[in-house]
DNA sequence: CGGATTGTCTGACTTAGGTCAGCGACATGC
DNA sequence: GCATGTCGCTGACCTAAGTCAGACAATCCG
């Protein structure tokens, strides 16, 4: 590791400390110690259930209790046995805490706006800084089975399209293409999974079965700024897992010979090639891959 | 701004926030808190007076000096009496303070590899955070007067004249241009101005005054990878002040056409062309302001 | 010289954050 | 139905961090 690299990090983490740092404080201008705010804002963003209030947030039971016990005395949050377990307690925003959650969602929001908005490279910084939150957060990238007409997959779809449209010679028009039906790509005949980095959709692929033992992968694609980190390989493992888990025996592909990354990833990845099986008019390659 | 970019803001900010935690927790696995640890770290890195390092780590007095006492203690610091002034004390680290101090920065180090070794496409991840960095440090720049003959000052126009040489299509020779004595631009007849990020010049610019209401502008330069954040506005905007602070009316300067930023921000910022005052060989662009 | 100011230190106090043992209510498996 | 485990809560306790008033010595300025 070359020095002038670490003293580039260190760099980025001084100016980084101090912006998170005025971040914290900001928080602190509500009048509530920081602790009690980020479990409000935990349970503002849909974390209800104590136990994972506690592993989200990293507290000990005691101080959640503590903490919890002291928004309830503000009149902000309420506190409920969970329907199915009587031990567990779910903790729920009152009105005044839900006004109080959007206040913190405001200065948040306001805090993002005004650093892009004080600087002149608006799109050059945001994207790097989505490279440096994926490099961050690698470890932390969920891949979950979801809804494929839902706002993460929609993203992620409109984005492929983009996408295909740069890359291949032709263009792309979605009208052309055989756009599967969403119940295809879902349970009990497929599936359709997006990767999430810290809730942000940065990859998608899509499972499109007829209920028998074939079925199509679709749509796979990675947001550039997560590209080279494996993700695509997870995508289609987490694909096939699913697959397998449908009792689907063969799955086939196609693709472009424009996209020269996926074409490398099947063929690395046990796909073979084979005859064209349908007469879509943008691939060009066809795989199949039996589990 | 569209929500688009605060929810990339604020999924960059949860990513570092992580990162950050990461780094502090590091630095507790020294058995020493993180207080204690940032004043050892601030004096390993020069920071010896007591009031300096009070401004600073942002400390109030009494902290400070019980901090110290705790590291006076340990064995890792002395603090002696300023030699200028008995009152001041001056804070310097024994050997098992060099030690230990050499031991945080080993930790550093190590985290700093271990985030780019861990992540495939490393000099992209260093360039981004290049970017974030300088954005986020922006406000940190500061622009302070000096004398022109300043180590700041003296690398400031070194790489000035070189981007001179570079940019003019004739070259650029030092000894043909009117060098302007350095008492021309300090007080009480000019100014000169650096613009400092984390103690390193990255910009400058010259106030040339003859004692009378009228002075010149000279030597705006803001180093390549400071350009775009507006310095350059913020200069002229500080060399304003100082001339208007020294009852100056009317400034001048000549450019050259090759510089076509600079001649734009003139335009934008209220200066008008005027006739050629000067028989300098190298400008051909001659601009006035009215304060 | 004498009063005001500056720089540091000390002691008393507060708040935030966190740990730990144990309690009571409930759930689960045999 | 009983032993065992789980979940959240409570009280006692601890450390880190920070605030504030005043003490004290050195320095500065008229």
């Amino acid at each position: 590791m070359p020095i002038d690299a670490v003293s580039r990090i260190r760099r980025f983490n001084r100016a980084v400390t101090a912006e998170v740092g005025a971040l914290d404080t900001s928080f602190l201008g509500r009048g509530r110690p920081l602790g009690a705010a980020r479990v409000l804002n935990a349970i503002g963003h849909g974390r209800g259930e104590v136990g994972a209030l506690r592993d989200y947030l990293g507290l000990d039971s005691g101080l959640m209790s503590r903490l919890l016990r002291g928004l309830e005395e503000e009149g902000l949050v309420v506190t409920l046995p969970h329907p199915g377990d009587a031990r567990r307690r779910v903790a729920a925003l009152t009105e005044a805490g839900r006004r109080e959650f959007a206040a913190y969602e405001a200065l948040s929001n306001a805090q993002a706006s005004s650093l892009v908005e004080r600087f002149p490279r608006a799109e050059e910084l945001l994207r790097a800084m989505d490279l440096v939150a994926t490099a961050l957060g690698r470890e932390r990238i969920a891949v979950e089975e979801c809804d494929p007409r839902s706002e993460a997959a929609v993203h992620c779809l409109t984005e492929y399209y983009a996408e295909l449209g740069r890359r291949l010679a032709t263009g792309f028009d979605v009208a052309l293409s055989r756009d599967p039906e969403a119940a295809d790509m879902m349970r009990p005949r497929g599936a359709f999974l997006v990767a999430l980095s810290d809730g942000r959709p940065i990859g998608c692929v899509g499972l499109k079965g007829k209920g028998g033992e074939r079925a199509e992968i679709k749509r796979l694609w990675v947001c550039p700024s997560a590209r080279g980190l494996g993700l695509a390989r997870r995508l289609m493992k987490a694909a096939e897992d699913a697959a397998r888990n449908l009792a689907i025996t063969t799955l086939r592909l196609d693709s472009n010979s424009a996209l020269t990354e996926a074409l490398q990833l099947y063929r690395r990845t046990g796909w073979v090639e084979i005859d064209r099986f349908n007469d879509d008019p943008y691939p060009d390659f066809f795989f199949e891959k039996r589990l």
